[in-house]
DNA sequence: CTCATAATTCGATAATCATCGAAATACAGA
DNA sequence: TCTGTATTTCGATGATTATCGAATTATGAG
C-alpha cells in the first residue's frame, strides 16, 4: 500500500473512531447492534435514549457518514441499522494494529473466537 | 452488571474512542504500537510525525489519560509506549458488541485468529 | 388535496478541541 | 551551581462540536 493511501486510511479510521467517540453516539450504535439486523426507527431510538429529535438526527447523520450505520426508508419511517461492513473494517484495523502488526495484544484475550 | 455501571463503562469507552478519533493521535498510537513494547521518546515521535512539541505533549496527555498509552522516565527522556491493557479492553468491548452480543460481524472475518 | 406523523434542516449558542509559540520545569553533566 | 537538552505548562486563538427549539420537508391516509 502506498504511503499516501495508508495516510488516508488512517484519517478515515480516525473519523470512524471519532464518530463512536461520544457517549450518545456509542449508545446509539450499541442499541442498533442489539437490534441487528432489523435496526430501529428513529423515534424509537430517541425514546429509548432520551435524545431530542434534532440532536439525534445529527448523530445518526454522523454515524451514517462514517459508514457505521445505514438507513432504509419504509413509508414515513426511517429504519437505521448497524453497518456490518464498516464495523468489520474498523474492528479488523484495530485488531491488525494491536495483534497482528505489533503483538501488543494477544488474540486469545479478545474473546473466545474458535477452537 | 448494573445499568449505572454499564453506562459509565460506555462513557469511558467513548472517551477512549474519542482519543483515537483524530488522525494525529491515531498515527501516534500506530507508531507506538509498531515500536512496542519499547515505545518511543517524545522527540522521536514528533520528528517522525512532524508535530510541534507542545501539540504533541497535549495529544500524549490525552492518550495517557484515556489509558491508551503509558509513560516511563529515563533520565531526561520520556518513553511513551502503547498500553496493552487498555487496548485489549477496548478491542474486547468492540469485539463483544459486534460479534458476541449482536452477531453483526463474523469473528473469522476480523483476521486469522487460530485454527 | 388536506391532515397528521416522522424526520430533517435551519439558525443559533455555549462548550470543547486542536494548535501554536513562549515561558517554565525536570534532569544530567561539567 | 551553571548549562544544555527534553518535555511540559501557560496563554491565547480559530475551528469544530453538541445541543436545542422552530421551521421545513417527506410520506401516506382519508
Amino acid at each position: 500500500m502506498s504511503p499516501a493511501v495508508e495516510e488516508d486510511l488512517v484519517a478515515r479510521y480516525a473519523d470512524m473512531f471519532s464518530a463512536m467517540g461520544t457517549a450518545p453516539r456509542l449508545r446509539i450504535l450499541r442499541l442498533l447492534l442489539a437490534a441487528h439486523p432489523k435496526g430501529m426507527v428513529v423515534g424509537e431510538i430517541g425514546g429509548e435514549l432520551g435524545i431530542t429529535a434534532s440532536t439525534l438526527s445529527h448523530h445518526l447523520e454522523k454515524l451514517k457518514h462514517e459508514g457505521l450505520v445505514k438507513v432504509r426508508r419504509e413509508g414515513t419511517f426511517l429504519w437505521y441499522s448497524a453497518n456490518a461492513d464498516g464495523l468489520r473494517e474498523l474492528l479488523g484495523f484495530l485488531y491488525a494494529e494491536c495483534c497482528t502488526r505489533s503483538g501488543a495484544v494477544e488474540p486469545e484475550s479478545i474473546g473466545k473466537v474458535c477452537c
